[in-house]
DNA sequence: TTACTATTTGATAATGGTTATTAATGAATC
DNA sequence: GATTCATTAATAACCATTATCAAATAGTAA
């Protein structure tokens, strides 16, 4: 979703388009790696000074309200902001904590076989693997 | 996990057998829904009236270090302790939170396919599905 | 452009769950 | 039973998130 995009949208709402709104929107939205509210507070300042983490807040929580991102909770009980809708698997370094998202048609294939086996109508899902990532491996074998 | 087990475990680690860490343990590890370290607190708290909150804390954190349980970060930021260690979908109402674990061969073998189309060494995983769940279904309906 | 209104922001305080501290307690060993 | 050291309970500290509210600002209409 592009500046344009996301000003239509927030408009289609009947939501005041404001600079910090626009960044945080931008920001959350083109990024991949579930940033924490936290990290994209430091991120904006350089840009906006006066940005507040509350701002940061309301904005995340109106996204989610609106079906544009989710909410991801682990298990230290930070909160991460994933971008991606749609079914993925979160690909999650144990040493490290980065993360990836893989979606493929294959995984959808598969996990769709789940869900019927599951005899239920889900409503949503979240699937994390944990693995240790190359550069952590490199690190390691150094 | 049977008292006797518990109690064996602990002394198999070096660890001091008290009346406290034993309630919290059996407790945990026989209770099916994912409970948080409040609940555990407030329903311990009839059996012993001055058990504190930081010894549960405390006990489930050394549960998780000896790797009988699992914690599970939600989206509300709560912690829930898991003691089920194998592979199984956590089935998650949407609506009123209720968790119960779903554990087949057949899952265990359709996950087994999308951990190798994902091409790395797996050290754990989570797999949560949101339904609605049939209390929450006549509630809805009547 | 200006004035008006309702939303949004930023600063601050409040909240609540988790962790740290420490003196007192109690389990394990002899 | 005495000794020792881990564990407990109570309390304070911590920190991420939420609530509050006056000031600022976007959107709208005059």
């Amino acid at each position: 979703m592009n500046t344009h995009n996301i000003i239509n949208f927030l408009r289609e709402k009947g939501l005041k388009v404001t600079s910090q709104r626009l960044a945080i929107c931008s920001f959350i939205l083109s990024r991949k790696d579930h940033p924490t509210a936290e990290q994209i507070f430091q991120e904006l300042r350089d840009e906006y000074p006066t940005i507040s983490l509350g701002t940061i807040y309301k904005t995340l929580h109106l996204l989610k309200d609106l079906r544009l991102i989710q909410e991801l909770g682990f298990n230290n009980g930070s909160i991460r902001y994933d971008p991606d809708m749609e079914l993925h698997v979160n690909m999650i370094c144990s040493k490290c904590g980065k993360i990836y998202d893989y979606k493929t048609k294959n995984v959808k294939n598969l996990w769709d076989a789940i869900l019927s086996e599951l005899n239920v109508k889900p409503v949503g899902q979240r699937i994390d693997v944990y693995y240790e990532c190359d550069d952590c491996k490199n690190i390691n074998s150094t």
